[in-house]
DNA sequence: AATGAATGAGTTTTCATTCAT
DNA sequence: TATGAATGAAAACTCATTCAT
């Protein structure tokens, strides 16, 4: 499995072969169909694989401890990056079997697509509606429009990580101080932005 | 060319066939190999040819005549978002390209860079400068900041835009409507957050 | 390989199909790909069957045992008859290696190289140079243009037997004793023309 | 013809491309197939080509006109590397004619049996025998023994060009003095050999 | 008559999958 | 259960030959 990840996230679907899957491994293409079936159901256990990995280690307490939005974005940044630098296998995986895997089972799908909702807004409202109901939301300020704000910067952070990692690639946590600096500066826009003014 | 993105874009690199592409294009295998000498090739020509089609018609006068902050945003995701309708397979062959392209010569590099480079700090910071320039920014907020979340704002459009299109393939302009409104919310909220209290 | 001599030899490099020596052979296509990565490395493997054939059963104790210039050469074309009768396409391959492998790697062309080797003057010089020195030698008779007349004599035989095996292809050795006779006399000639008189 | 002959003789049947015999003699592509229907009879036209090339040149007066066989075979072999430095391409592609064609039109056939005859005891016969008609042969030496050893120095001779042209493909006429003063060897040994001693 | 773009049958090559051991 | 040699369908690629211009 871990293999196959590899390959899998590197060379995508058609690009990885089985032989080099089983070289890798250290086993023979042969227990690979014995298990797998065919090249297909061994990329789907290998999205679930990676699923599986990441949700075991997800700690979502770092969005609900938070008392605040500054500590809860810093800390969900920190923890999103650390689980990118962590994984970065597994996230390349999902990220591109969403494009790949067009003819997968419905099963699959579902799978995927869970991996993406923990990206988007229902789920981002869930973890910021707690914090907000203390707060004193600006008139004409909507909490969707809040709600993508704060995706738009995680999507920003991601964009910032993907380019430190391209630039320095065996980055470690401290690496990554400069874009939680940029995180606090754009909360405090924000909370500027859509606070009332006492 | 144009069969070749279509395919190209729907399929990746390995899973379009080039007799497939010959058969779409009505022309011969044969006619294919004697102009791009293999399929690499072909690929590398799809791949400029879908970005010279989009640099080609890319207006950015949407941005730089923009009086406000507002006006700015909303034209260029207007814009951006009728870019991606006009040209889905352009854009979509050059986001995979990026993963796919990982032994093309440096030349091909160079666009796909470019490509992604217009969608980046240092073309936000030419765009929004001569506009922040005239407004009153509040201390303690950088330009850095004001620039980063611009993106994250354009990348939440790009987002919302894709979950769109996923759910209503053939969408026009004006299913856009919704979009364009939560822009105008996002850059109400920014512009609360950096500018000035008078 | 077996089969692989068969297809070059007879219809040279271009002329012989994968296709084909896989069906003759009775293996798959495949099989052969794996084993020779490609049609030149087949080929190569092929040339090096070859000579490591002929070079194992190459006896040259023909050449050492013999105590005298008609035996010697006597029996040395018997036994060259008798090889290019038993191994007719591994000669036939490698003659026409030399114009075919004309980019073949450096190491092949050594093998080749060394195939030719054994029917030229040096090799040549090895043989008889044992029994010229126990013969009287006319003067004006140098060792250079009894080794030329010998590979002469060599050369003739030959083409001889080309000819005759040509007219009858499934010749045993018994057709060739008029070329042993002609062999006979021509080395009669030659001891005639480069002994001293007594 | 000329590009057809270079590229038949270099690359063989199958090697030569008419693309490259096109390009290299500067017409098209289609004059070629509207001259010569397709390329076997290209290669066959192209045969003949060379075949009345030689012959055109040939004079077979050197062989006729010599009073003795030391200058006969001195002339002759003079004559014969002169012919093969003049047409190294045209001797090449008829060499190789004969494996090729193998199923070429039986006229096609003729014209290379032809050539290869004017190599052969026949026609040795037809030239030294006047000279053999003028010396006292030696007993028990046949006319054939003869005829076969002067084949043998002729082809000891063509290996000995061979190897001299491979190492210095511009030699011209004087480099070959060695070679005939071979030859010269070669005679002396043979007339003491089969002559009469008075 | 001359051109060279276009064709497609024919070859080489790849690789998921099978199966004897 | 495990192996990896063997298979052959499917892809890439070549090149003699045709044909519109």
């Amino acid at each position: 499995m871990a293999t196959s990840l590899t390959e899998f996230a590197h060379r995508g679907y058609r690009g990885a072969k089985t032989e080099d899957i089983a070289q890798k491994a250290v086993v023979s293409k042969g227990i690979i169909f014995r298990y797998y079936k065919n090249k297909a159901h061994l990329y789907m256990a290998t999205l679930k694989f990676a699923t599986d990995r990441i949700e075991s280690v997800a700690d979502y307490s770092v969005w609900h401890d938070a008392q605040d939005l500054d500590a809860m974005i810093v800390n969900a940044t920190k923890y999103k990056i650390q689980l990118q630098l962590q994984y970065p296998e597994e996230f390349k995986l999902l990220l591109d079997a969403y494009a790949e895997a067009s003819d997968a089972p419905s099963a699959l799908k579902h799978e995927i697509a869970e991996f993406y909702n923990n990206q988007t807004s229902a789920n981002m409202a869930n973890m910021i509606d707690p914090i907000l109901n203390r707060l004193p939301i600006r008139n004409n300020v909507s909490r969707k429009t809040i709600q993508g704000l704060m995706l738009g910067v995680l999507d920003q952070v991601g964009a910032e990580t993907k380019t430190l990692m391209q630039k320095k690639p065996d980055a470690d946590l401290t690496d990554f101080d400069d874009i939680i600096e940029n995180v606090r500066g754009y909360i405090d826009v924000l909370e500027h932005g859509f606070l009332k003014k006492e």
